[in-house]
Formats: C-alpha cells, structure tokens, sequence
DNA sequence: GGTCTATTAAACACCC
DNA sequence: CGGGTGTTTAATAGAC
C-alpha cells in the first residue's frame, strides 16, 4: 500500500500532452459530428455545381456546332432535352470558364470516404446519403460520357467537312481561326469531361475494377481521351495543347493532389495504340475491359481472368488459354446495359467492403485506444517519454482485453500511442486506483507462453515505457531461454530486462529486488556455481509444476485462451487433442531453431507442460533429456541444500 | 471466504 | 565497510 501510493504519486498523466500532439486520425468522439454536417453540404454541393458546369459547357459547344452545321441539328436537340432540361435558363450565368471548373473540388472519391468514415465524421445515414449521392453522379457522369461521345462524332465530320472547304478554297486563315476558336470551346469541353472520366477512372481503378498499370496512371487525362476522339480531332488537340494544356494539367494534377497520391504519377501517355484501343467507346466499362486487357504488360495476368476462369461476376466461363479468353471478354461482356448493371453491382459490392473494412479499422482502432488509453494513466514515470508510461494491466479488466490486445498493439505502437487526451481520463478514471504492482500477467493467468509476444513486440518493448505483462519468473526464465547457453548470471539477468524492456529501465531497486526474490523462492531457477561465478538456469520440470491444476482440469478453458490468444485454429486443435488423450510431453522440444519456431515450441511446451500431470517431476536431475542446463550447471545443484538449509535454521 | 500466486518492500546473511 | 548477491518474511492484492 504505502510503495503503491508512492508511486502513484508520481503519476501526474504527463502523458496527455503526448496523446495531445497525436498526428494519426485517431477517433475521437464530440468532433466529428459537428464536422459532418457541412462536409455533407459542401462535398455535394460541388457535386451538384460541377455536374452544371459541365453540361452547360457541352450544351454551349452544341448549339454552336448547330450554327455551323445542321445535319446534327436533330441529334443535338435529343441529347439536349435528355439531359436535364431545367438547366438550360438556370445556367445562363453560370457559364464558368472551364478552368474555373476544374479548380473546384471533384466528387467524393473513395478515398475521401474512407477517411470520412476513418474519422467517425459521418453518421451511417449520412454515409449512405454520400453513397446514394455518389452512385447519382457515377450514373450522371456516364450519360455524359455517352452525349460526349456523339458530340465528337458530331464534331469529326464538321471537322471533315471544314478539311474539304479548305482544301477547296484554300483560304487558311479564316478557317483556322474557325476551327482554332472551335478547339478552343472544344478544348474546354474536353478538359471537363476529362475530368469526369477520369474521376470514373480512379474511382474504379480504386475500387480494383480497373487494373491500370502505375506507369499509366496518367493515361486518362490525356491518351484516353485522345483514343475517344477521332484522330484528326486528335491533330487539332495536340495543336491546341500545345499552348494550353500545359497550365490545365497543371490544375487537374493539382486537383489530382487533392484528391489522391496514387492519382498523380504523371507518366506521360504517349501510346496512341494503346490509347486508341483502350477507349473505344467512351465508356469507363470499355476502359475497364479492354484497358486492362491491352495495357496489362503481363499477357496472361487479367484481374477477370484467373485459373483458367473468367472473374466476370457471374459467369465462370472456363478457358484454356488467355486469348479466348479475351475473346470471351470482348463478346460476352462487351458495352452493354447487362454489363453496365453488372459493373454497378461490383461497385456496391466494393464500397460495401469498404465500408465494411473502414468500420473494421474502426473498431480495431478503438480497442486498441481504449486499452492503450487504460494503460497510461498509472504509475507514470518521473520521465514519461511515451504515453503508455504503463501497461498495469492488473486490477481492471485484466482478462478481457489484454491477452488479445497486447500482443497486438505493441506491433504498432505509434497508432495506439496517439490516444485520446479527451477519454483519457474518463476511462482512466475507472482504474486510477487499478495501478500498483504488475499482478497477475497473463502469462501465468492464461498460461500465456511469452516467448511469441516479447518476439514480436520486441520493438515495442523495447522502445516504449510499458510494463511487460508477464510474471517477473516468466521473464527471467525467458531471459535465461534465450542466453547461449541456457543460463545467465543475476546481472546478466538485469542487463537483459534492461535490454528487452523500456520500462526496466527505471525503478531498478524495485524489480531487481523482485528479481532476485522470484530467483530465490522459485524452485524452477537453479543456482549454479560456474567457472566465472554463479549462473541462474531454468529447471523446466519445476517451471511448469508452478501451475498445474489451474489449467489441466478444463480442456474448454485451454482452447478458449488458445483461440483468444491467436494461435489459430490449429494449435488450439492439437493442443486440445493431445491433452484429451495423451499426455505426451512436447517440452523436450527445447530451444533450439528459429526464435519464432523457438517460441511456438515453448508456447505449446508451455501449455503441455501446465495441462500435464506432474507425476515425474522429482529432482531436477531426473530428466536430462528435457532439462535445458548444460551438463555444468546440472552438476552442482548449490542452491537447493543451501536453502533448505537455511530454511530449516530459520524455522 | 479460503487458497494460491504474484508483487513489492524489507531485513538479513554471505562474499568479495 | 560497502556493494552485490541471495534468502526469507511480511503485506498486499488478484484470481479462482
């Protein structure tokens, strides 16, 4: 009572300015519903605005088209009283330039709703207004694309005809400022719905509908707009791009920084084959298809074909090579309403995973705050470097969480050590008075063996100031383990703590004296006298005599923890199995090989041994085979007599 | 509530 | 004598 109030005392959670200056998006509760109501708004307002401008652009360059030329004059009105015909007096004044347009935010990506939902910015009903908003734009996008489309045929034969007037007439210069102002009308035009369609592009290419190889992520800006255009269209592009499309990349790559980093490798596309080929019809499906096909640089790798089976979702159609395949792709899933409504399907299908796996990351990220956030208030240090000055996981809530969560967190320290200034000390408040010594670690609890966790928390260990939960003989025994030879003196001992353990290395009165007790009154650590002094060994048999009764009597209780502990199905299986019906001694698998097969040998060594019945367990000499100590050490057993000796002198 | 175990502190002994 | 090492006891607390 009075060492624990003591240290208690130098708990003042300095550790909140760390949790304070956390740079990971971890939730936090109160913010984020204040911040979802105008990022809702906003994000669809754009939405809105930019879907404006780009029809009020295309319908602009129609009607000038229809001046010029009145073949299309029919065709022009049906596109235009297909679209939205309220647009027309609204949008009088909202004819922006384009390169306004595209300075405004895009859609909603996915990455944006992932970090979204990541931040707890959203309620679900507003996740689902944003993803009912999301696939509206992703059908309005597409209907553009197809009345895109056949304005540039529109645009192709004016243009023929333009080519045929000058030929025959032969006045250059009052052509080309027809067409150079038609380029530049155009030029706009093109840039917005580039815009969409590649939006469309990086949204599927997102959602791993599109297979876009990294090089050629800066294909749909240029060249696959260029392969939607015929090729004379293309002629005048390049010459118009010459002087403008430099300061427009800049903005659409700019917007792509905006948006996202996969976007913005900005390889320039310069594959007009390629191009052509992989947009044919204007159609992000057709990209999805046939881009993937022809870009991909592996023939035989397509995300829709994989042993021998079309992925298409639905079909299963079997092939023998790769070509027919493609064939297949090409007839079977062409452009059409069923492949379109497929495609639509797979992109539900995909955000719902994602929601799915944003929820998931969401939770994970909670559990491990939550109880990194138990962690940190007790006992902090005089020098508190991190937030988790201390893992006490003793009194509050010791069973639940820790044997899951520990191991986990530790691999990834920086996320958990963010926590939560704000619940801190609301959490924390529940256990204040939970802190103290390091009772009950869950390596004896649960028979937890420690040599996975401190292999792979290592680093973490290591770095931050937690306190290891593991029993003080758990951990000298696994220091003694990992020695050479299998023994280790008493500063040997300390150096190791002080080595493995942050938080060893503060408060060494303390657990030096805990040292040196669990060294004395375990029976399992034999005192050896050495060449160079006395070496602490570790007698298994005893070791595992420690706890016997606790676990053997309930093999249900075994393969809870196994499973809670993650060792899997299998372990936990066998691990069963062999309990039930044999009692065969797996602990002779020593310490040898691999740390981490090293470890899983004392993990199941471990259970075995604590489930085992103890009946051979007399003298620490009785098993050669299965005791670790060199033969040295197993010779001059110095300990035992001396204590029994002076226990006897004692009592 | 009893028992077992772990932790912590402390006293003490021994040895160099 | 002091420090390191080792032993033992006592108090306390959690888990079963």
């Amino acid at each position: 009572m009075m060492q624990e109030s003591g240290t208690e005392a130098t708990s003042n959670g300095p550790a909140n300015e760390n949790g304070g200056a956390s740079v990971e998006g971890v939730p936090r509760e109160g913010r984020p519903k204040s911040a979802a109501p105008s990022a809702e708004v906003t994000a669809a307002d754009f939405l809105h605005l930019q879907q404006h401008q780009a029809l009020q652009m295309a319908r602009q360059i129609l009607l000038q088209q229809q001046q010029q030329s009145q073949p299309q004059q029919l065709q022009s009105q049906q596109n235009t009283g297909r679209k939205s015909p309220k647009a027309n007096d609204k949008q009088q004044s909202l004819q922006v330039p384009v390169s306004v347009a595209m300075m405004t935010p895009q859609v909603i990506t996915p990455q944006q709703m992932q970090q979204i939902l990541q931040q707890q910015v959203l309620s679900p009903q507003q996740l689902q207004v944003l993803l009912q908003q999301q696939q509206a734009l992703m059908l309005q996008q597409q209907q553009l694309q197809e009345f895109y489309k056949k304005q540039q045929e529109q645009l192709h034969l004016q243009l023929l005809q333009q080519q045929q007037q000058q030929q025959h007439a032969g006045s250059k210069q009052s052509k080309e400022q027809q067409v150079s102002a038609q380029q530049l009308a155009f030029q706009q035009q093109l840039l917005q719905v580039q815009q969409v369609q590649q939006q469309h592009l990086l949204n599927l290419q997102r959602q791993g509908l599109l297979s876009i190889q990294p090089g050629q992520t800066g294909l749909p800006l240029h060249s696959l707009t260029q392969g939607m255009i015929p090729t004379e269209l293309q002629q005048l592009w390049k010459e118009v791009t010459n002087a403008h499309v430099k300061e427009e990349h800049n903005n659409s790559s700019s917007n792509n920084g905006h948006r996202g980093l996969d976007l913005s490798s900005p390889a320039p596309p310069k594959n007009p084959l390629l191009n052509q080929h992989a947009s044919t019809n204007g159609q992000y499906m057709s990209h999805k298809r046939e881009g993937s096909t022809l870009e991909e640089p592996s023939p035989h790798s397509h995300p829709l074909y994989g042993h021998g089976v079309c992925k298409w979702p639905g079909c299963e159609a079997v092939f023998d090579d790769f070509q027919s395949f493609l064939k297949h792709l090409n007839n079977e899933h062409a452009l059409d309403d069923r492949s379109t409504a497929q495609c639509r399907v797979q992109m539900q299908v995909v955000q719902q995973l994602e929601l799915q796996l944003a929820k998931d990351k969401e939770r994970l990220q909670a559990m491990m705050t939550h109880l990194h956030v138990k962690s940190t208030e007790p006992k902090a240090t005089p020098q508190p470097l991190n937030l988790v000055s201390n893992v006490t996981l003793s009194k509050s809530a010791p069973e639940a969480s820790p044997p899951l969560s520990l191991p986990q967190t530790p691999t990834t320290p920086t996320a958990p050590l963010t926590p939560l200034s704000q619940t801190h000390s609301v959490i924390t408040a529940t256990n204040l008075h939970s802190m103290g010594p390091m009772r009950r670690r869950y390596s004896e609890k649960y028979n937890m063996p420690i040599s996975p966790d401190i292999s792979q928390n290592k680093e973490f260990y290591m770095n931050t100031d937690v306190r290891p939960p593991f029993t003080y003989a758990s951990l000298i025994r696994q220091a003694i383990l990992e020695s050479p030879e299998k023994q280790l003196t008493l500063n040997e001992i300390y150096n190791w703590f002080t080595r493995m353990f942050a938080y060893f290395r503060r408060n060494a009165a303390t657990w030096k004296n805990a040292v040196r007790h669990n060294l004395s009154l375990h029976k399992c650590f034999v005192r050896v006298e050495n060449v160079k002094g006395a070496v602490w060994t570790v007698d298994e048999i005893e070791f595992q005599k420690r706890r016997p009764q606790k676990i053997s009597g309930s093999p249900a209780l075994v393969k809870n923890i196994q499973t809670s502990l993650g060792y899997g199905p299998t372990l936990s299986a066998a691990f069963q199995a062999s309990m039930a019906e044999n009692n065969i001694p797996l602990y002779t698998t020593a310490s040898i090989g691999s740390p981490t097969l090293n470890s899983l040998a004392n993990a199941i060594r471990e259970e075995m041994n604590g489930a085992m019945d103890h009946g051979n367990s007399n003298g620490s000499d009785s098993s050669p085979g299965r005791s670790p100590l060199p033969a040295i050490a197993r010779s001059v057993p110095l300990q035992r007599p001396r204590r029994e000796a002076r226990r006897a002198h004692t009592v």
